[in-house]
Parts: structure tokens; C-alpha cells; sequence
DNA sequence: ATGAAAGCGCTAACAC
DNA sequence: GTGTTAGCGCTTTCAT
């Protein structure tokens, strides 16, 4: 097999081309084959290989010696679609920028690696359409379950996940009716403890910087309960500053700025994660605006660089990557229909 | 279908459980129910779904009609082991905590679902073992292609892909020989890079401060090839760090305190990637270090944290989500075996 | 303990 | 334009 290449420099940027091809899909050994090569039967091999049922050991060492001289790989769309389940659990996620979603699948395919199974993953862009037509498609590999962020999705989502027969499980949040299995924590009752935090160390000018609450419907469900709570106590939000787009540093640095050029008056500021607290927190750093007294800072999400600034950031920490493991433990185990709080978990931080 | 569930709240913990099961693993739906309904041949329906061949408009009509009444969901399964390609694209990739991998992840991921490909994936753990065993996991599933992180990996890792007739594509480096096609940049140049500009800077007593580069090779080869064009110019690197472990914020503002510590003349510090260098930052705001005047900071990797710091962060972009997309489109179009080095961007900020 | 044979649900010739 | 048929490479009875 030649080949060739042709190397760029940084400086020359992306022209890199081919020189010459030359890929023969060299036929595949199969389970036939390597029956054939070791004089046995094939459900032999297969038994072999499965390490199930009753075979001699004469017959493994000869199995095991052909796969071993042929270098056999199995197929496994062939032994999926003979036998029963794909071993794929897909997950259809919103955004792989928000640090929530990477975590989420490393908690997770651990689990499912030390099971056997395979994670397969789209990434939907918080667009609902999307994530209608991406659940289609992973149900076409018929996975051992569809995995999927919150519970807003569109009837016709959710209708095509009951039908079809695999387990369903939707992370990241509790306050909702599942399809199936749910696994997360309370979004709203994250605003709620917030804002009581904020309220018990005295503040009372509070004030909100976020994304776009349409999209991220768990961001929504926490401002809608740290909103509420405020109002109960009697000190009702003094004034927000909505950005469009997803959350980012930068998106907090802006909008902090943008809130306190109308309402200087605030005397703590609640933002919608870590990412866009860490932005304000920033912001505070820049124009020398003291931290907590003359303005105090609460996140969300319990990221390690939280912990790492000169002040540590107050905020609550979230189980995510424990969110991932419990709900593939869940998949590999066949466990029932439920709904399993994990909690969270308030920082005391010194930002507020 | 009834189903029940229990939820805890946040204080009680993870103790959710199931009330009744009943998932009937209802008899899925397939191709020749459809044809049949639509009283024409299974080919007509397999020809009408893939919109390929010839079929009346008639027969399209009723096929369809077919396909929305039973709820019918083409098996993807049976379809790739009938024809060729199983339009999966396999990712080895180390990590998900290093935002890089996320990144690669989503560059590729929106291009493979804009060309029906759907995206797989296991985490190594930087393990060549584990990379091994992953990889022959994989190719269990006949992907279209292998993606995995640089040139280091296990002899039989390499002689498996290459066996495989599958496509290889080898990502976020090009210092190295590739197996088929590499998509990236030279780690080894950006190493020279960050140092000469260091150099013309004026820094003379030149520290680092890295994590496991045994591990990370890639962060092993920029961290060589900074040393050596120190050498070259005559201020070898006076002092180093070395954390065992991932990168992370809170490693880079330790590694940074110890190295201090030990070597407290040092008038300049390059860190192995941007988390590790914003821990730096953060050290030194704690500490009241002023930057770039008592001590630079140079990083790698162009996080958009680096940009929205009081002071911007000065480090090498990398072209992560272009390496993703760019390697997706390689595999789709099938290319030719070549190197595509994408380059990088010295950001000049206001550490150094 | 082991082999023969019947599918799994689809695609791809190939006739018509 | 449409149906028939032979596989794709396995797993899984079911004999033996």
C-alpha cells in the first residue's frame, strides 16, 4: 500500500492535498473463515469468542489460534442484528461549549465502557427541531436507551421515544414528568437556595445576569425559582441583563457591566453559571469594584476554577459527572422507571 | 403502559426507586410491514425511504403513508450490514476534562450530521493501553473511520488500523508520521514559537510549568521544542514545575507558587496550556505579582477565558473546532491519505 | 461438546 | 417503475 503526503507549515496554512491513494477495502475475515481455518463449526467460534456455552478446550486453543494468525475483529453490526440489543446508548445533547454536557458524557462512558457498551452522541444546538430529528436517527441503531438533557422536548420527540420501546432517560434536571428515567437535580430549588444565601447574608438590591433562558430551559427553571423566592421574601428583583446567545466569560464580563451602568445601586448580582459569574467576577477585578462588599457574586455550576480565584466563587456545586455514571448504571443494569435526585451542594465561596 | 416513581428531594440524596416496570419491548416495526400496508414490494420501500432509484409518485405517496401510520423507524443496523458503510465515525480520543477534546468533538460532529454520519466515541484516559483496546472496540463496528489524538500509540494499535481497511485519522498534531491522513498543527513549533517571542520580549530567566507530559504527549512536544530554541539562543530554561495529573486551573496556581518558591528570580513562566497558565494569573493577582512587569505569563491553546481576563492572556490559538470539522470532511469525501496542518495564531495579550 | 441451518431487517442486483 | 431473491456476518435453536 504507497501512499504520499504533503506536509504544510504553519505559516502556509491548510493546503495540505494527497499525492496518491490507495485504500483496497481489503476483504474483511469472517466468523466463516475462521471456522474454516480451524476446522471447527462457526457456532463454535461463536461460542468461543462469547465465552458462552460449552466448548472444549481443544477447541478454544484452535479458535483462538486462527483469530489470532487471521487477525479476526469481529462484526458487531452483524452480531447486534442477529442477536438482540446494540450495546449503543445514544445521547442527544444540547451543546458540547457548556462544560455540563462534557462532563456528563465522561461520568458516563466510563460506566458504559467497563459494560461493554458504546456511547454515540449529537449535539442538538438547544434547538428542539433538531433534537427531534437527531432522536430519529439514533433510533435507527436501535440503542439500549436514548439519553437526552431535561424534559422539554416536542411531542412528537417524546412520542417517538415511548414507541419506540428503548429506554429513555433525561439528565440534568428533576422537575418535570419523565418519559422513563430521570437523573439530576433540582434546577428550580438551585434558584431558590440561592437566593435565600444571598438574602440571609443581608443583601437586598439583587440583580441577575444571564443567556438566553428560552434555550437553556434548566438556566430558565433556576432564575424562575430564584426570582420567586426574592419575591416571597419581599425584596423582588431589582433588574436583569438577558444576553442573547450561550453563556460565556465573556457574556457575564458584558452583561455585568451593561447591569451596573443602569442599576449601580446593586448590591449582589446572581448569574445564570460559573462561566458568566467567573465574567463578572472579572469585571469587578478590572474597575476595581470590591468584592463581596461592594458587590457580591454568586454562580452556578461548582466548576473547579471557581475554586482557584484569588476569592474563591460562591455558588452550588452540581453532580454532573455523577449524573452521567448513575444514569448508565441505570441503562447497563435494566433498572426500572424512576426518578433519581442526586442534589447539589451550596458553596460558601467569598464571593458572597 | 403504567409506570411510577419516586422523587427525593436534594436533601435526601440519591435514594429514587421504581414502583412497577412494564416495558414491553413491543415488536418493532420493519420494512416488510410497511411494504405490505402500502401493498408494494419491499424494494419500492426501501427506494421510496433512501429517495434513490426509480418509484412512481404513487407509490412514494403510499409508502409514506405506510411509514407515518405504523410509526416505522428504518433499522440502520440491518441497513449497514446489507450495503457497505456503517456511516459511523469512531473517536479515541484522551479526555473530555481538556476542553480541546469537547471542541474536535463539536467541529466534527456538526459536519458528520450535515452528511448523515453519526459520531462515536471512548475516552483512553491517555492510556495507550486502553487506546488499544478502545480502538479494537471500534473497529468492531466497521466505522467509516478511526479518529484518534497524535501519532503515539501502541504498535498493535497502529498495525490494527492499518489491517482494518478503515480510514485513520490521526488529529490535533502533525509532528509525526501519520497512518493515513493527519489533521492539526506542530505542538513542536508552537513550543518554538511561544519561546522566541518570549525572547524578543526580553526575557531572559525563563521558567515552566506544566502537567503530566508523559501522558500528554502533544504538551510533551511543545514543552520540547520551547526548551530547545531557549538552548539555541543561549538562555536555557532556568526552572520547571511538574505536576503529575490532568491540567487544571488550580495546578497551574500551585505549580506556579512552587515554582516561585524555588527559583523566585524567574522574570517569565510558560505554562503547558491556558488552564494551567490562568491558575498562574490567578497566583499572582493573589499574591499582588504585577504582571507582565515583575513576571510574564504565556499559555497555549487560546481559551476564550484568556480574552476576557483585566488583562488578556498571551498564548497560541488553536484551530480545534476547524481540526474536527476539517477531519470530518476528509472522511466523508473520502480523501486521499495527506496532512493537513491548520496552523496557529501567536495572540499577543498583555501577560507578556 | 459441537455442527447445521434458520433467521435478524435490510440493500442490491436482476428480472420483468 | 416495481417485485423477487440472494445475501451481509453473525447468533441461536435444535439435533446429534
Amino acid at each position: 500500500m504507497e501512499r504520499g503526503w504533503f506536509v504544510t507549515s504553519p505559516q502556509e496554512g491548510r493546503t495540505g492535498f494527497k499525492v496518491s491513494v490507495d485504500f483496497k477495502q481489503q476483504a474483511t475475515v469472517t466468523l466463516a473463515e475462521v471456522a474454516e481455518a480451524a476446522g471447527v463449526g462457526e457456532s463454535t467460534v461463536s461460542r468461543v469468542l462469547r465465552n458462552e456455552g460449552s466448548f472444549s478446550r481443544k477447541a478454544r486453543d484452535r479458535v483462538m489460534e486462527a483469530v489470532e494468525r487471521l487477525g479476526y475483529v469481529p462484526n458487531r453490526i452483524a452480531g447486534t442484528l442477529a442477536s438482540a440489543g446494540s450495546r449503543l446508548v445514544a445521547f442527544v445533547i444540547p451543546s458540547l461549549s457548556n462544560i455540563v454536557f462534557p462532563d456528563l458524557l465522561r461520568g458516563a462512558s466510563g460506566v458504559l465502557e467497563a459494560n461493554q457498551h458504546q456511547a454515540v452522541f449529537a449535539v442538538t444546538d438547544y434547538d428542539p427541531g433538531r433534537e427531534e430529528a437527531l432522536v430519529a436517527a439514533m433510533l435507527a441503531w436501535r440503542p439500549t436507551a436514548v439519553v437526552l438533557a431535561g424534559f422539554e422536548h416536542n411531542e412528537g420527540t417524546r412520542k417517538m421515544m415511548r414507541a419506540s420501546g428503548r429506554r429513555v432517560v433525561e439528565v440534568l434536571d428533576v422537575d418535570g414528568e419523565p418519559v422513563d428515567i430521570a437523573v439530576g437535580f433540582s434546577n428550580r430549588a438551585a434558584g431558590r437556595e440561592s437566593a435565600a444565601f444571598l438574602l440571609k447574608r443581608g443583601y437586598r438590591r439583587i440583580g441577575y445576569v444571564g443567556h438566553d433562558v428560552e434555550r437553556d430551559t434548566r438556566a430558565g427553571k433556576r432564575y424562575a425559582g430564584f426570582c420567586a423566592a426574592l419575591e416571597t421574601a419581599g425584596f423582588p428583583l431589582v433588574d436583569r441583563q438577558i444576553s442573547p446567545g450561550p453563556s460565556s466569560v465573556e457574556s457575564g464580563r458584558q452583561g455585568l457591566e451593561q447591569l451596573l451602568a443602569r442599576s449601580p445601586g446593586l448590591d449582589a448580582v446572581y448569574f445564570s453559571n460559573d462561566d458568566m459569574a467567573i465574567g463578572g467576577y472579572f469585571h469587578c477585578l478590572a474597575r476595581g469594584i470590591s468584592i463581596p462588599s461592594q458587590l457580591a457574586i454568586f454562580g452556578y455550576n461548582g466548576l473547579d476554577i471557581g475554586r482557584a480565584t484569588p476569592q474563591p466563587l460562591s455558588t452550588i456545586r452540581t453532580p454532573r459527572v455523577m449524573t452521567g455514571q448513575v444514569a448508565a448504571e441505570l441503562v447497563v443494569s435494566n433498572a426500572p422507571s424512576q426518578v433519581v435526585d442526586l442534589g447539589f451542594e451550596l458553596v460558601e465561596g467569598a464571593t458572597a
